[in-house]
RNA sequence: GGGCGAUUAGCUCAGUUGGUUAGAGCACCUGCCCUACAAGCAGGGGGUCAUAGGUUCGAGUCCUAUAUCGCCCACCA
């Protein structure tokens, strides 16, 4: 016998390793048709948040319910190296130790990066197993398994021959910290509190000067022009002069440039072409020198004279007290302007000249866009307007910096010997090549996921099979990093989308509906919200509380209305399982249905046309919601009710069927209570539910008037306990009513009507009285009455909705125009008015 | 500056191609321990769908402006 109450640690414990053990979650029965998903892989520096729970759930909901539905479901799990986040997260551990990574080597810190990895990837998989992910873990894959870097080589070589990718000096994002350049995509914009520093470059020959402004006094020494706007009549006489440079002391020229903007600042920008994006497209446009001022970490090189060796901060410190004492700076003008961090040591990114490899965007991002015109061949976003999001990136992208200055990843396939250049899987044959340093962008691995974790280039069987898979499931903060270049390189590559759909989904907030952050302090562990309210209350409250693409509030009162909401199902079963001991296979039967049998399994399948609907369309709220209702308003409000007074042995095949397909349609989203309640159904027709059927709509079930008729029979019921309610009417009341003898019971059981009520004597009574096409019910009781205007309201308000649909179809334009269905549902609708106004006027 | 969203009940949110009198959960009010469940049951109140126009027989839904809020990208010498 079940407990009274829902206890999830129980419910929970252990089924996961019995599922797994059984086998349940493997691919590859042939027979079936084919579903694959494979997992974003989750970085191996740290542990899960609400995000990756949120995530995966979907993506277990949809594989769960795929597996029920008769396919061949692959869910395929794994691992991202994530080049810079580990790497950082190792050099600090080591840090902590007091080792070195540099006096460490290359090789002995990439074994510890290689012991970081499995310590927390063994990690991750025991929280994909708390969130009861069922996935392939026969297929798992981690970003620098051979295969991957087979995968990353063999596109990285076939890029380069093409032209796609190319070796250049340009200005980068530099990370000081970790020593490596950055993509756009990893430089965070934050708004800092800084400073326009006006300056005195004083013309050549003259006692007269310019004024400069500068937020990066610190890059002077990198100065080679200023340049003013052509046609800004304040300077354009002066382009082709010559300034002197401060502190430097070397003359550097007036150029004039479309850069310079005449009304921002003072019209005057100091040009310095190795630390500014903008500056180096200048510099380009001029000849100019490029001067670059500062080592790897960001202090100041010996370019700077006797700055050097000074962090950025001290040398602009130093330099404007400097330039201060000798008369050069005008003033300082207090702004705030926004500064690049890098997204993993929060560094302040220095544009720096540097050597890097690039990805020539234009071409691959063209293949996209013109491949999202063609219907059967795009990814198709949901909600569809973030196909908007990846086909903007796509139209403004450009090249990518995929060369990393780190140990951790794959290390470029290229070779050097003098000026020579050896691209190639293997290393080039012959004396003296050296293979660079570096190691490319973790999103360069990523990019390949989808077929590369299925065998690519290799044509294996799990390729040919699973590819492109059916469904990408991550958020849209993620789209930029990871869609967008796996759907690129996809079609790329393989000719093909990387998946049909992508579903989106967005970000976990708190209750005030603040981003989580280890800054706020505001996260929620996943593991300490299963402690409390279990895996299936969590998976439920986040899948069931947003729609597609949305952000989602974590609010501990949900989990909790969700847990009660387990518990209430927790009871219903307990309800039904006690009404059924003893019943077996020969009492199953659907023979004589009741009335009220008839319209619970009318609702049902309703119900199953619904859910079945809504997960096609990753509509997973609605699901939640749909089953919600069914469950606590049809099935346990009413039909559990109306069945206490019946127990026949159809009753409790009726019972016993909508509480299997109950059970069924909740198992994607509630995998333990689902698969604990399942188990102890007196029949069942699988060892286990996560390999049961899912419920399909059965015609034979449908009964459609006389579900229409108990529709009606409630509405009445309701109406006569809010008469009761609202006069006092206790349950000692006396009553007399006239009914259909097939509704009798119905409403007896539900007014709790009993032989002491019928009326005998003929005493004083107040009366109150309601009257419907089924029941002529009147009470008759001592106290107050308080309904006097209640059928006067409920006559206006009906005349009133007559009136309204006379004209309505009256109106020519509408019964031409508008939809037969919805032209004949108003005159239903009038029909039925008149005859209620009818009996309310004569009651 | 470019792009994408949001605005519906006190709160958090649904509302699918335009079509009954706009829904849910929580909160609130009234009454109940009735042998599945008080983490519950029964009944109830609460919204001129941000604003202004327009299209339509019909608009929360489509179009155009406006306001407020948010996100992404770029720029910020």
């Amino acid at each position: 016998m079940l407990e009274s109450k829902y206890n999830h640690k129980k419910v929970e414990e252990g089924k996961y390793e019995h599922w797994h053990q059984c086998g349940y979650f493997n691919s590859g029965d042939l027979s079936l048709k084919p579903y694959c998903i494979v997992i974003p892989p989750p970085n191996v520096t740290g542990k899960l948040h609400l995000g990756h729970a949120w995530d995966t759930t979907l993506q277990d909901i949809i594989i769960r319910y795929k597996r029920m539905d008769g396919y061949d479901t692959l869910w395929l799990p794994g691992m991202d190296h994530a080049a810079i986040a580990t790497e950082a997260k190792v050099v600090q551990k080591l840090k902590k130790q007091g080792i070195d990574k540099y006096e460490l080597g290359r090789e002995g810190f990439l074994k510890e990066c290689w012991n970081w990895t499995h310590e927390y990837s063994e990690n991750i998989r025991k929280q994909w197993a708390k969130l009861g992910l069922s996935l392939d873990y026969r297929k798992e894959a981690f970003t620098l398994d051979e295969n991957l870097t087979r995968a990353v080589k063999t596109v990285f070589v076939k890029l380069y021959e093409e032209g796609l990718i190319y070796r250049g000096e340009r200005i980068i994002n530099w990370d000081p910290v970790a020593k490596t350049a950055l993509s756009n995509e990893e430089v965070i914009y934050k708004d800092d509190e800084g400073a326009f520093y006006h300056l005195k470059y004083f013309l050549e020959d003259s006692d007269q000067y310019l004024e400069v402004a500068t937020t990066r006094p610190e890059t002077l020494f990198g100065d080679t022009a200023v340049a003013v706007n052509p046609t800004d009549d304040r300077y354009k006489h002066l382009i082709g002069k010559n300034v002197i440079l401060p502190v430097v002391h070397k003359l550097i020229p007036i150029v004039g440039d479309e850069h310079a903007d005449p009304t921002f600042g003072t019209g005057v920008v100091k040009i310095t072409p190795a630390h500014d994006p903008n500056d180096f497209e200048v510099g380009n446009r001029h000849h100019l020198e490029r001067i670059v001022v500062m080592n790897e970490d960001a202090t100041m090189n010996e370019n700077a004279g006797k700055y050097v060796g000074m962090t950025r901060e001290a040398c602009r410190e130093a330099l404007v007290k400097d330039l201060e004492e000798s008369g050069i700076l005008i003033s300082v003008e207090k702004m705030v302007h926004s500064v690049g961090h890098s997204e993993r040591t929060d560094a302040v990114v220095e544009p720096y000249l540097s050597k890097q490899w690039f990805v020539k965007m234009r071409p691959l991002a063209d293949k996209v866009l013109e491949n999202q015109k063609k219907k059967s061949k795009k990814v198709n976003f949901v909600p569809p307007h973030y196909e908007k999001t990846m086909n903007h990136w796509m139209e403004i992208t450009y090249d990518w910096c995929i060369s990393r200055q780190l140990w951790w990843g794959h290390r470029i396939p290229a070779w050097y010997k003098g000026e020579e250049v050896y691209v190639g899987m293997e290393p080039p044959k012959g004396e003296g090549w050296v293979q660079d340093n570096d190691v490319l962008d973790t999103w360069f691995s990523s990019a390949l996921w989808p077929f590369a974790t299925l065998g690519w280039p290799e044509e294996t069987e799990d390729y040919k099979r699973y590819y492109s898979n059916n469904c990408l499931v991550t958020g849209y903060d993620i789209i930029p990093f990871w869609v967008n270049r796996m759907t690129f390189q996809g079609l790329k590559f393989t000719g093909k989308r990387p998946f049909k759909d992508c579903l989106i989904h967005g970000l976990i907030r708190d209750k005030e509906g603040r981003k989580m952050s280890k800054s706020l302090g505001n996260g929620v562990d996943p593991m300490d919200v299963i402690e409390e309210y279990g895996c299936d209350a969590l998976r439920f409250f986040l899948t069931t509380n947003s729609a597609p693409g949305a952000d989602l509030r974590y609010d501990e009162e949900k989990v909790k209305s969700t847990w009660n909401f387990i518990n209430k199902l927790w009871n219903a079963s307990r309800f039904v399982l006690m009404n059924l001991e003893g019943f077996t296979k020969k009492d199953y039967g659907f023979k004589n249905l009741s009335l009220a049998d008839k319209w619970i399994l009318t609702k049902l399948e309703s119900t199953i046309v619904e859910v079945r609907k809504n997960m096609e369309s990753y509509d997973f709220h609605n699901v939640g919601n749909t089953l919600y209702g069914f469950i606590w308003n049809d099935f346990c409000d009413w039909y559990i009710e109306l069945s206490k007074k019946d127990m026949s042995n159809t009753n409790k095949s009726v019972l016993l069927k909508v509480l299997t397909d109950i059970v069924k349609m909740l198992h994607p989203s509630m995998p333990y209570v689902t698969e604990e309640i399942y188990q102890m159904l007196p029949i069942k027709e699988t060892e286990s539910i996560m390999i049961s059927s899912y419920p399909k709509f059965e015609k034979k079930f449908v009964y459609e008037e006389e579900k229409d008729l108990i529709d009606k029979v409630l509405e009445d019921v309701v109406a006569i306990r809010n008469l009761k309610a609202t006069n006092n009417i206790t349950k000692q009341a006396k009553v007399t009513y006239k009914v259909d003898s097939s509704l009798e019971s119905i409403y007896t059981s539900q007014l709790k009507i009993t032989e002491e009520n019928l009326l005998t004597d003929k005493k004083d009574y107040l009366t109150s009285t309601y009257k419907s096409k089924h029941i002529d019910i009147t009470y008759y009781y001592e106290g107050t009455k308080e309904d006097n205007n209640k059928k006067e309201e409920e006559i206006k308000k009906l005349e009133e909705s007559i009136r309204r649909r006379e004209n309505l179809l009256s109106n020519e334009n509408y019964v031409q125009k508008a939809p037969q269905n919805i032209v004949e549902m108003d005159r239903k609708k009038l029909q039925e008015e008149k005859e209620r106004l009818e009996i309310l006027k004569n009651a």
